[in-house]
DNA sequence: TACGCGTGGAA
DNA sequence: TTTCCAAGCGT
């Protein structure tokens, strides 16, 4: 069922986009998914530096899962969120073992690696591979919520149902499906934004049922805010970054000094090795892990 | 489903 | 200064 809605931001999207290093013709299955996992809750500006670096050192996946973790979490630096950073080297090891240095295609298996959601895997098989498949991401969600369901924000995630929405206006082709979907994506970054939307520029805005009902405002239920001064998140953090920072093991000592509540302190530590992100040597310092597994 | 998980720039 | 995030994932 073609869409008109699609067609219009398709149109949009090839004259306007952004000129994003991932987003270049030669840029590899690998290289999108690469920029995918870097994109997760990160702006672009943050993510390009690093994933141009990234791209240059570990061309491809067997070339990543070959790199020790700590050159893994030292080059992933400060993009935040460095557990993906993990699953990233865990899931170059597995296409490299498993698929023959190739990243898949379909979206079930791509869902089955680590650090791959259905958002991910959806926007490899799209951006990566030239599919169609629908990619449901905040920006998606907030469109579609505005254009087609007159709503002024998307709440609380209704995942079958926001596929389905998506799903049924993409153009039938592979091919036209994906630059819909990265329209899409597009149009919710730079025009149809959270908090003031540039109708003015909005290639829709002439059928878009928000604006036809006056832009009413927002009243469902909204996220709640995640603090993070004091938080588990800010010490583990903290943490992670004199451990980054040292060529060497660090004593417990060097890091006491980050952190002045010792219980929460002792905890995040703890979780840090759990989590793969930090060692504990045979002298009983501290560094970050070693090895390619 | 709700929550925890990093970071630093913009309003 | 404080608030609010920015292309989610795993449990």
């Amino acid at each position: 069922m073609p869409s008109l809605l699609a067609d219009e931001i398709s149109v949009w999207f090839r004259a306007e986009a952004r000129d994003l290093p991932w987003r270049h013709p030669e840029t590899t299955p690998w290289g999108v998914m690469v920029s995918e996992f870097m994109l997760q809750q990160t702006p672009v500006a943050r993510v390009e530096p690093i994933w141009t670096d990234w791209m240059a050192r570990w061309p491809m996946p067997s070339a990543l899962a070959a790199a020790p973790r700590a050159d893994v979490l030292r080059a992933w630096g400060k993009l935040g969120y460095p557990r993906r950073a993990i699953r990233l080297h865990d899931a170059a090891a597995a296409i490299a073992s498993e698929y023959g240095d190739q990243v898949p295609s379909d979206v079930e298996t791509l869902e089955a690696l680590p650090g791959v959601g259905s958002y991910t895997a959806r926007a490899v098989a799209a951006f990566g591979h030239g599919l169609r498949a629908a990619v449901v991401d905040t920006n998606v969600r907030r469109v579609v919520a505005r254009a087609v369901h007159g709503a002024g924000d998307a709440g609380p995630a209704r995942t079958r149902a926001d596929l389905a929405d998506v799903d049924a206006l993409l153009p039938n082709s592979d091919a036209e499906a994906a630059v819909a979907s990265a329209g899409l994506m597009e149009l919710g970054a730079v025009v149809c934004t959270a908090r003031a939307p540039r109708c003015g520029l909005c290639p829709v805005s002439a059928r878009c049922t928000w604006v036809a009902a006056g832009r009413p405002e927002y009243t469902g239920p909204r996220k709640p805010v995640q603090g993070f001064a004091g938080t588990d998140r800010q010490v583990r953090g903290k943490l992670l970054d004199v451990l980054r920072g040292s060529p060497h093991p660090v004593p417990r000592t060097a890091l006491d000094a980050v952190w002045s509540d010792a219980g929460q302190r002792d905890r995040c530590l703890d979780s840090l090795l759990v989590d793969g992100l930090a060692e504990q040597t045979d002298d009983g310092r501290f560094a970050l892990p070693t090895g390619p597994a």
